[in-house]
DNA sequence: AGGCTTGACGAAACCGGTTTCGGAAGTTCC
DNA sequence: GGAACTTCCGAAACCGGTTTCGTCAAGCCT
């Protein structure tokens, strides 16, 4: 058993006090450049690496993120959730970091959740999926003083660290491209406006459908693929039929897509639908779905990174980062019907 | 800031020394029952909590378990990612463990992370999900002296500590449902049998068709909806045409129901196909996917219990079950079209 | 009564680090 | 040439636990 090289090992090697060498490693002014550069030579080359957790019952900090998910949120996450995983896990172990992972069955639960992590010392940090526009979350770590970084800005994220993607700005660019193919009735089915995502692209919607000089015609809070097989049929059914139909999710698109081929319609022709995640499930759909594609692996690599350099004590407002969603052509959107 | 209650906070209270409360909790039998009894009570009353990292630091334990997704792997282990955490963190954290999760681009990279995990203390054992019947990871930790639990048995887990889901009793089954409906030949299209589940469904499959009477009608090796969907057109194509189709994964089911339907053939009335996962894109299908569903959050929960376990001490031999999957019925399957 | 166990606890070392404090050299200054 | 600063490092305390070892009193035995 090759035990584990120590502190005091590397001490003795160099001929000088653990407290030396240690102050050395962390950067201390009080140590020689020249006594510095030997103590990390030597540390390279007998392969010392610090033990976390025994540098955290000094420090506090663990050098490990948290993550925690709430699972009673709807399906939405869960395609993305090895992509997002991946990238986390990419940069955090890249920076010699870990990634530590809880579920909560309910919101009360997840609060309560994170505070036994921080207490735990199990995370120095955490990364926020899925914000709400008023999200409890961040008033639980800001009281704790516990770092955090939100994927997706919300209402009051003022001293917040963030990545967001442009969800408003693709929602934007899909009334455009259906203004394109000639569309003029363009009905969105979103989701629940709760979440900051969904709530921005509406948004977005609005502001191409105004920069068109079009009325929007618009049904919200719903989640599931049979939610968005209702709103669509709800649409069609309507006064003012529309042509076109963007969904705030895949998921709604797909249950759209679907019902409309059960009314027997051919969609990409009768009737056009795009979608926004870029979903495995939507490019399986015949034909692929037209959907934005976001990359969560890069999210979740990015997030990370600003999470540690948060916990690194980077200013909150430097911390700000956003990024587009990618448009991925399918074929359930195109010209509408002659009238 | 109200300071975690320590060790000595305790001590204090209760007149007694550290050393003593530490081994009064820990159960050593060097303390008056009378005392331990005490310690207990004041110690709820107060609210102490061990710090799992300080107590690390000595013992080498730190109460977390590791779980190392390799991402090069097919997408099969995706759709369940967030329902299998959602298992094993619900029990983690009921016994006060933590999860540490890592990704690993490849085998290499893989085995790499288990060791920096190890090293650092970052995890007490680990869940290895999607064995291989010769499984490097098994000799890596065995070498390493770290405990770990199987997802799916091996080849090579003789002191090995287990569960798995009976894949091949499925396919078995799956062979007799297509029996009785009346069909008589039945095919397989099997997964990459490096993996030991994929060996196994294939392995019920025979059974199934010896207990039958019927000769086995073989195509293996693949691995996404694509591979599915060519399987099925080879079969078609081929000499003696099935008309039931058994798919070792939803996947391959779902790519061969696609192809089936460009065909022009209506699945559960041309051609019969059943998958195994129980996945929700299968359900999406339509006529949705008959298949056998795995609870995965029930296999991530027990895995974790049985890890935990283990990294107590428990003889690996004690720590082997097993559970079925449930057949769900879909449209996919029926009775074969008159000859 | 005196020696030997035994039971129950305190003291102190320890785990692998970090951080405070102080002091010995070397510099600068007047 | 001595006082006052710096520079650079060692010693030791500390973080929050665990574990070894020693001790003291009570109980048992002859």
């Amino acid at each position: 058993m090759d035990r584990r090289v120590t502190l005091r090992d590397l001490a003795n090697e160099l001929g000088l006090s653990k407290g030396t060498v240690s102050r050395a490693l962390n950067g201390y002014r009080d140590i020689s450049p020249a006594t510095i550069r030997r103590v990390q030579e030597v540390s390279e080359r007998i392969g010392y690496r610090p033990l976390a957790l025994a540098q955290s019952i000094r420090t506090g900090q663990s050098r490990s993120l948290g993550l925690v998910l709430q699972m009673e949120q709807h399906d939405a996450q869960r395609p993305f959730l090895a992509e997002f995983l991946r990238g986390i896990t990419r940069t955090v172990s890249a920076q010699n970091w870990t990634l530590t992972m809880a579920t909560a069955e309910s919101e009360e639960e997840g609060l309560e959740t994170y505070l036994r992590l921080i207490d735990e010392r199990k995370a120095d940090g955490f990364i926020l999926p899925r914000t709400q526009r008023h999200d409890p979350r961040i008033a639980l770590l800001r009281e704790a003083g516990c770092p955090f970084v939100l994927f997706g800005r919300t209402e009051d994220s003022a001293d917040c660290a963030w990545f967001d993607i442009r969800g408003g700005r693709a929602m934007h660019r899909a009334v455009a491209r259906l203004v394109d193919f000639g569309h003029r009735r363009i009905a969105f089915v979103g989701a629940d406006p709760t979440y900051t995502y969904a709530a921005k692209r509406l948004d977005g919607y609005y502001e191409g459908m105004a920069e068109a000089g079009l009325s929007p015609i618009v049904t919200a809070g719903h989640a599931t693929a049979m939610d968005g097989g209702n709103a669509l049929c709800e649409l069609l059914d309507g006064i003012i039929v529309p042509t076109g139909i963007i969904c705030a999710t895949d998921l709604l698109a797909i249950g759209a897509v679907r019902a409309a081929q059960a009314r027997g319609l051919t969609v990409g022709r009768d009737v056009s639908i795009i979608g926004y995640d870029g979903s495995r499930e939507g490019q399986y759909l015949d034909p692929p779905l037209t959907s934005f594609a976001v990359d969560q692996t890069a999210a979740g690599a990015r997030l990370a990174e600003l999470l540690i350099a948060r916990v690194g004590g980077a200013d909150p407002k430097e911390l700000r980062e956003t990024a587009d969603a990618v448009l991925r052509e399918g074929g359930t959107d195109g010209p509408p019907p002659k009238e």
